[in-house]
DNA sequence: CGACTCCTTGACAGCGTTCAACAGTAGTGG
DNA sequence: CCACTACTGTTGAACGCTGTCAAGGAGTCG
């Protein structure tokens, strides 16, 4: 069975408690941490905010890998260079943890932390590959509010940092039917808005149960 | 840019090279090697044959994570049970090598050999993650052909082990498609088929430029 | 020979995309 | 304060890519 998107995080949170961080930097929403193909110096961790890492084809189309949130850890990489660009979403608050020395071998220590941050972000990519290539539009959408109502739900209402055309690029979808498919579960009952008109990102899940059900 | 198939699988030969295997075992087409959820006690190496790995949905639906042809290494992980299921598409000769001691910590440089391991299965997976999420059938199929390319071509033929269905739950596709695109290609003269009528898993790439540039 | 598997091909349907219009909010500057 | 613009999100209508359903061919095996 599929692992889900808390019990990942929850492990990584335990991990991040262990790490020596080194400094802190702030971005504002919309902004580029690294790009891909940059030299890969840190870690991050985020303090508050959030982030988006995500790759591009030539022609512009974007697959997002993943969402970050506060306790998360990303840039976790093994070679010299990020495989991938990270940008905050908002503004946000990131703690800097050193890479091993590169080149040289790191201490067993540090190495068997990375090899669990690594798998747990493979662990991820793999439920990412069953969603994308093989569940429809509402099974994805479904399977994105569970995944975040795990990671940041705090007051009772899940307030999204994402906006919708990020939503689409992480699923594989179009920001259109993304839209649609939010507003089948609300008819249906399952979540209702809470913000204003629009900018629709505070989300109150009214039945997780029958939410569950719809992802397989 | 995404890092390619053959980049992948040749850094695994290396890997493959230092590593201490114990046994070897056969297995016959479309068998299993291990299920998801199972105990993971040893690392696999092909020796011959084909091995596929995938999850599934509990309504049947399939995503095939990955292919493993000679050289491959599968079956690593570094929790306690395997994430997904291994079959053998034919028949197939595995080496079988121990995972260090569970729960003890492992020697440092073995630890460091499967952080490259678990490094590159993530590299493909987030490659997969692009193609599931963004790319159409002409350019699935087209990453497809590339990517085996890179892997198994031995005579100027490129000899497909698995079927069109595999293909297909590899790509988030159906077989249909599959088939429909793979004679788009032969009728725009990239490729050719060379087998019997029916079973057309031999595959001659008579244009792997323009091969190339389906994909973007 | 018949049953079976694998693949191809055609016709059609439907899911998700594309294109478009519109609404609500925020920011800017007169 | 209000116009004007920009941005985000929703919704409708039409299209098209891919899936579904079906038929048929070619090869294998008992």
């Amino acid at each position: 069975m599929l692992v889900k998107g808390d019990a990942i995080a929850s492990e990584l949170n335990a991990l991040a408690r262990e790490m020596a961080f080194c400094g802190e930097l702030r971005y504002r929403g919309n902004t580029k941490i690294f790009g891909e193909a940059e030299p890969a110096e840190y870690l991050y961790q985020i303090v508050k905010g959030a982030v988006r890492t995500y790759k591009l084809l030539s022609d512009g189309r974007r697959q997002i890998r993943a969402f970050h949130v506060p306790g998360d850890i990303f840039g976790v990489e093994t070679g010299e260079v990020h495989r991938f660009t990270a940008e905050a979403i908002i503004d946000t608050t990131v703690r800097l943890a050193n890479r091993g020395r590169s080149g040289a071998d790191h201490d067993a220590l540090e190495t068997n932390k990375l090899l669990k941050l690594v798998t747990l972000n493979l662990q991820h990519a793999e439920n990412q590959m069953m969603l994308l290539g093989r569940k429809n539009s509402l099974e994805k959408v479904a399977a994105f509010l569970i995944e975040m109502d795990g990671r940041l739900t705090t007051t009772g209402a899940l307030t999204l940092p994402m906006g919708r055309r990020d939503i689409a690029d992480y699923l594989g979808l179009t920001l259109e039917t993304v839209s649609r498919e939010l507003s089948r579960l609300k008819s249906l009952g399952i979540l209702n808005f809470k913000g204003k008109k629009t900018q629709q990102r505070k989300i109150v899940l009214l039945d997780r149960s029958r939410l569950a059900e719809l992802d397989p």
